[in-house]
DNA sequence: TAGGCGGCTACACACACGTGTAATAACCTA
DNA sequence: TAGGTTATTACACGTGTGTGTAGCCGCCTA
C-alpha cells in the first residue's frame, strides 16, 4: 500500500501501528520490521534501538497531529473541527498511538498529556461551568477522553462493532455529546455526593 | 505486615499489588513470589501457571468486590454508597487490578466491563437522560470511568500528589461530580456536534 | 513409629527479545 | 571509473522470562 514510500517511513508508519494495536511492550522489533518488510537490523540502523524508534515515533505523531489540527481550522475554522477531525482515520491512530506511549511512561507523551490539561483549563475559564479545582477538572476529563481510546477492545465487543471503523467511531462520538450535553447528576445527588466526599475528608465515625 | 496468611493468599494479594502497579506483562512471577517471600516454583505450585494465577486472581476481585459493594449497601444504603466505597483503599487497589486485566485481555474482566455497560443501561433508564444509543452512551460512561484509574500516573504527576492516597483519589471524584452535575456543551454547542456527525455519515464533497 | 502427602525449594531448560557485529549491495561523488 | 558512504542483510550473543523436574521438610494418620 504504502511502499513507495522510503524504508524509514515505512518502518515508522508500521511502528505506530502495531504499538497502538499490541502496545508498547508487546510489540517487538521484529514484528514491526516484518510489518514493513525490511529487517530487524536496518530498523536498528536507522533508529538505534526500540527506545530510540518510540521517540521518532512520539515526534512524528505530535507533530503530524498539529498539522491535521492547524490544517482542520484553517480550511473550516468551525467550532466542530474537533470532530470532524478526531473521525479521520489517520488522526484516530495517532491518538491511539499517543495514549499507548503515555501508558509505557513516553516523556514526549507525558507533555502532551499536560499540554492537553492546561489547553482544558484555558477552555475551563471561558466557560460558565463552576469548579473548586479547575486543574483536577481539567485532568479528569482528559483522562476519561484516553479511556475511550484504551477501552477501544471491550468498546468494540459490547457495541458489536469495530470503533477503529471511523462510522462506528462516530457512534461513541455522539454518546459523548449526549454524555457532556446533559447533566447526569441533579443538583440533590450531587450535594449529596459533595457531602460524602468531605465527610471523608475528617473519619471520625469508625 | 500480612504474614499471617497463608502463603497462597499472600501469593494472591502481592500477584494483586503488582498486576496493579506495573501491569499483567511487566509483572514477573518472580517479582510477585519475591513480594510474597516465597519460591517462585511454589507460586506455580499453587496456581499452576501465570495465567492461572491471573485467573484466580480475577475471580477473588470480583468476588471480593461484590462483597465489599454489598457490605457498604446493607450497612449504608445511602445513594452515596458508591462514592465512599470508592475511596477504600482496598477497593481501590481492586478496581485498578481489574482495569489492568481488562487492558490485557482477561475473560473475567471482560465480563465486568458487560456487567458494568448493563447496569449502566439499566440506570439509564430511570434518568430523564435522553440518548438515540443508550447502549453506546453507558459503554462510553463505563470507558470513560476506567481511563480515570488507567491514567492515574499522568494524573499524579500533572496534579502534583500521589492520587493513590484515598484523600487525593477524593479530589478526582469531586472533579467528576462536578463534571457530571452540570452539562459542558449548552444546546447550542451540541446541536452542532449533532450536525457535525451526521455530515460525517454521507461524506459527499471531497 | 513408618509411610505417605502436600507445602516448599533449588536448579535447569527452552524460548523470545533486544542488542551487537560482520559482510554485502547500492548509490552518489570526485 | 574508483572510492567511500549509506542502505540493507544474516547471524550470533546475553539476558530475562515462563516453564519443567527432582528433591527436601513438616504434618498427619494408621
Amino acid at each position: 500500500m504504502s511502499s513507495d514510500l522510503t524504508a524509514r517511513a515505512r518502518i515508522r508508519d508500521a511502528a505506530i501501528r502495531l504499538f497502538a494495536e499490541k502496545g508498547i511492550g508487546p510489540a517487538t522489533i521484529r514484528d514491526i520490521a516484518q510489518a514493513a518488510s525490511v529487517s530487524s537490523g536496518l530498523l536498528r540502523h536507522h533508529f538505534g534501538s526500540k527506545e530510540g524508534l518510540r521517540d521518532a515515533c512520539d515526534d512524528f505523531a505530535t507533530e503530524r497531529m498539529a498539522t491535521l489540527r492547524a490544517q482542520l481550522l484553517a480550511r473550516g475554522g468551525f467550532g466542530d473541527a474537533a470532530f470532524v477531525g478526531s473521525v479521520h482515520p489517520e488522526s484516530m491512530l495517532l491518538q491511539r498511538y499517543l495514549v499507548r506511549s503515555m501508558m509505557d511512561g513516553s516523556p514526549a507523551a507525558e507533555v502532551m498529556f499536560e499540554r492537553m490539561v492546561e489547553a482544558g483549563e484555558l477552555w475551563l475559564g471561558d466557560q460558565p461551568i463552576k469548579s473548586k479545582d479547575p486543574r483536577a477538572y481539567a485532568a479528569v476529563l482528559v483522562a476519561m477522553k484516553m479511556g475511550m481510546f484504551l477501552m477501544r477492545e471491550q468498546l468494540s465487543r459490547v457495541l458489536g462493532v469495530d470503533v477503529d471503523e471511523p462510522a462506528h467511531h462516530a457512534r461513541l462520538l455522539r454518546a459523548s455529546v449526549e454524555i457532556f450535553a446533559q447533566p447526569l447528576l441533579d443538583a440533590e445527588r450531587a450535594d449529596a455526593a459533595y457531602a460524602a466526599l468531605d465527610r471523608l475528608a475528617v473519619p471520625e465515625e469508625s
